[in-house]
DNA sequence: CGCTTCGTTGATGGGAATCAATAACGGTGG
DNA sequence: CCACCGTTATTGATTCCCATCAACGAAGCG
């Protein structure tokens, strides 16, 4: 579904989705489908990815320090990421999950906001915000894109502010795996009952404000309830998806 | 700052804010100073106006609902409304407060995510999201600035996030009250260590993630330090700025 | 095969939620 | 102006759950 840039390959007008469709849709693509839509010629097609350079992430790399100035936006194309903000004291939350089809770059603030780590070997494709700025400028379709991206971050994170407010340990880690098993089902096409973790327990008790005991002492809870299975470490397989669900609120 | 345009009055230049700064500023201004920009005929700036009505809303009403079509988007000119999340078993979150300059109708859905209640007596400028669409198709200035709001809110959001996820009760209310404070500045124009709080106890509890008993006592512990006074229930003094961002862990 | 790292499970204590009672506020009407 | 009442906020007593501390087990790797 996302493609990286490594080259003036190109464009092909039916690999691209149909316009409105932006969950899982990688801005590469949708810089692809606005050329289409533009009716550019091949050398402007080639400008556009002429600026991106993508460039593979290390496992345990970091691409960016909290507090760097932000010299680039970012889309993620393969692996995966965490942001994480951490405190004087050493306690750290990871703000989110960066998976292929991401975008990293939208920011009021012309700093990092968090640093962004590589947790599996990663790939991402990278352009100067300057240039950045030069396109959305140009190209209305890309900042309408990007807005609704904005917008649909904001409806996401207010969610997580809720669990976090408000949901207990169960019900988070219940819809933490539900969100990740969405996200994985529209990067794959389809929709199945096996989500990958490539975050460690630790990770993830950072990301819904709990310590890796209580994390783990909660997937047991839901093993032994039947609503999951951990075939790996890193895999789950959903065996109750109402029930998943309906520990979860609904909330989706 | 902010003015409802309550009938068509004549744009007046001088009282434009300089562009980019975005956080205090009506997005009604914002409509003003987009028709500088663009120069547009005096009829132009009268048709942007004559969209939009400028409403009371009664201190307890309810302006939206959760799950209703979003038919409007609004930008408050008077007053305080609360964003009010409730589960199935009665739990409730409140998203967040919002106060005059705010704009409401940033989200990736087309039903509303959460109660919109006054909270004082209030007054919004609404428009029907049609022809906000139509607005924005036609002013890529408009799109610009509400992707601004946009990361902006997203930061805010994520610094929430940070909060609820990590801060004991005491730095989340100094978070919270600091983060108010500043709101406050803004919208006054100066930097005062008096803070209104026009919502209950209760509200403030929803929003951290506490008990209404926990918010009290907290107060409580945080006039003893001697960090603030509150001179009435909904005022408070802030006494030792330093010490409350210190107690925030400064990430403002 | 031992090492290191990561995850699970167990025992304990602290802190916020809960339950309960009192106190302060705000409005109304006398 | 003050007495009254409902609402809201504060304070107190208790309980429960999660964090913490600690030990054990499992997995990846040289």
């Amino acid at each position: 579904m996302s493609r990286p840039a490594s080259g003036p390959e190109q464009s092909s007008t039916t690999s691209v989705p149909a316009e409105g469709n932006g969950v899982g849709e990688c801005l590469h693509c949708s810089i692809r489908h606005l050329s289409v839509c533009s009716a550019l010629s091949c050398d402007e097609v080639q400008a556009l990815e002429r600026i991106t350079t993508s460039m593979p992430v290390p496992m345990g790399a970091t691409l960016a320090r909290s507090g760097e100035p932000r010299a680039h936006v970012f889309t993620v194309t393969e692996g995966a990421l965490r942001l994480v903000r951490t405190l004087a004291d050493g306690r750290r939350q990871v703000n989110g999950f960066v998976l292929p089809g991401d975008y990293l770059g939208l920011s009021g603030s012309d700093h990092h906001r968090y640093d962004i780590e590589a947790i599996a070997e990663s790939r991402v494709c990278r352009v100067p915000t300057s240039q950045m700025r030069d396109l959305r400028q140009r190209y209305p379709h890309l900042e309408r894109k990007l807005l609704q991206r904005a917008c649909q971050e904001l409806d996401a994170a207010q969610d997580n502010a809720l669990a976090l407010a408000r949901l207990q340990p169960p019900e988070r880690l219940a819809d933490f795996l539900l969100r990740l098993a969405a996200r994985e089902a529209t990067l794959l096409g389809r929709q199945g009952n096996r989500v990958s973790l490539p975050m460690g327990r630790g990770d993830i008790a950072d990301h819904l404000g709990l310590t890796m005991e209580t994390v783990s002492r909660t997937f047991t809870k839901l093993r032994q309830q039947g609503l999951i299975a951990l075939p790996h470490l890193n895999v789950v397989e959903i065996l109750d998806f109402a029930g998943l669900q309906q520990l979860a609120n609904d909330q989706l």
